[in-house]
DNA sequence: TCTGGGGTCCTGCCGCTG
DNA sequence: TCTGCAGCGGCAGGACCC
């Protein structure tokens, strides 16, 4: 199979190239700009057509930021103050305040993420979806696929995108996705790099084990722990010894990765497994000091929970809740029922079955709530049967928590 | 004043069942 | 009837990705 990864850079604001900017932070402030500007040049009109006028210094700036959110990504400008993506907003600011600050709009990301999806499809049909910016691409059978090792035929996409949405794209071309995926950040952005076999000693174990995709922040401790920083030094480990201190499955893999074998097709249809929905609250809540709160946005994360399978046209019968304790502790407690539901009642009142089962007198950052092992109506027989709807057998643990719950949600006993 | 939201997959543990 | 064992599914946690 010869595979590309083509991701496309997404930034909408020409004029704010070359400037420190972060993405992040959740809420879109695009309106209140707007207001701003309208209030400044009262004889114009100011909307989302007219993004490439706004004047710089009507942008927010991370300075005047307050809340919780994290950064989703950041321009190489701000990258230099040592602000990256997944770092809290807070801190950001501190490493470099005068950075503006751009929300992430989410109706406008998966518009254009349609739109780059669709466009490659057109001239590559076997394509995989990676999430909003990303693709794999199977070219194999694509006419004219081969011509200069796939350098025209990833041109003609990176054009072809460019017409459709003014964005530019990386494209890695390589034997399988793996390589693929490693290849594409080489050149960023709008580069196209390609990687043939016999290039995988020279360009691939030279990177830091951390470039592989699946290879994490622990894991790569772990390998430096043992020695081992590059892809060049773990394709030099024996199988055997990556087997007895990774594991069987992962340890395997990583002799595998190590050196450029990757056997996974590029898959275009895919069933999504679980739904959920969370929030993290803009200060940590208390199950009983702040059950009127609480019990409102559970109820509404069911409701969304809810909706979203129904738009979808899912249901599910796994209903879990999620929490994270203000020490930054996960806990999960999840139920399978007897029936497939897109319910937000029967959601609401399983997760809440759930909530009794964890410790709820330490104070709560984030809730969530999740619905999985999903089906479309219709195909439902398949599936085995599970639990009853009843509740599970009470622990000494869940009787300590009961008082708590009981006065999140009272109608649970009644 | 650190640390989002929405996912997938894997692993270990435990209880049930034959 | 009891025990040990293997297989399996559900559950909880964790790593990882975008």
């Amino acid at each position: 199979m010869d595979a590309f990864f083509a991701s496309v850079e997404l930034l909408r604001y020409p004029q704010l190239k070359g400037l420190p900017v972060v993405i992040g932070g959740g809420r879109r402030r695009d309106d209140d700009m707007f207001e701003r500007l309208r209030a400044a040049f009262p004889e114009r009109e100011w909307g989302p057509d007219t993004l490439d006028r706004i004047p710089v210094e009507f942008f927010p700036r991370l300075a005047n930021y307050t809340g919780r959110g994290v950064a989703t990504t950041a321009t190489y400008a701000a990258r230099q103050f040592g602000v990256g993506s997944a770092m809290g907003l807070m801190k950001a600011a501190k490493l470099c305040p005068q950075a503006i600050l751009l929300p992430v709009d989410f109706d406008e990301v998966r518009r254009i993420s349609r739109l780059f999806k669709s466009t490659i499809a057109e001239i590559a049909p076997v394509v995989e979806d990676r999430g909003v910016d990303e693709v794999y691409i199977d070219f194999t059978d694509v006419p004219g696929g081969q011509r200069e090792n796939g350098r025209v035929l990833a041109r003609l996409i990176q054009k072809s995108i460019f017409q459709a949405t003014g964005l530019t794209c990386s494209i890695g071309v390589a034997p399988n996705k793996l390589i693929a995926k490693m290849a594409s950040e080489f050149k960023k952005p709008n580069g196209i790099s390609i990687v043939q076999p016999e290039d995988v000693q020279s360009l691939i174990w030279p990177l830091p084990c951390r470039k592989i995709n699946g290879v994490g922040p622990k894991a790569d401790a772990k390998l430096q722990s043992h020695g081992i920083h590059t892809i060049g030094e773990l394709a030099a480990r024996e199988r055997a010894w990556l087997i007895e201190h990774f594991g069987k499955s992962y340890g395997a893999w990583l002799h595998e990765v190590s050196w450029g074998r990757d056997e996974r097709p590029v898959v275009t249809e895919s069933e999504p497994v679980s739904m959920s929905r969370e929030t993290t609250f803009e200060r940590d809540l208390h199950a009983v000091r702040d059950r009127g709160e609480l019990g409102a946005i559970f109820t509404r994360l069911c409701e969304q929970v809810a909706a979203d399978l129904q738009r979808k046209g899912y249901r599910g019968k796994t209903i879990g809740v999620k929490l994270r304790y203000d020490n930054f502790q996960i806990v999960t407690r999840d139920v399978t029922i007897e029936h497939f539901t897109d319910d937000a009642t029967t959601i609401r009142r399983q997760a809440g079955l759930c909530l009794k089962r964890v410790d709820l007198s330490r104070r709560i950052r984030l809730l969530g709530v999740r619905v999985g092992k999903l089906v479309k109506p219709g195909t439902e027989d398949a599936a085995a049967p599970g639990y009853s709807e009843s509740t599970p057998p009470k622990t000494p643990r869940d009787k300590a928590t009961d008082e708590h719950t009981d006065l999140l949600f009272p109608e649970l006993d009644s």
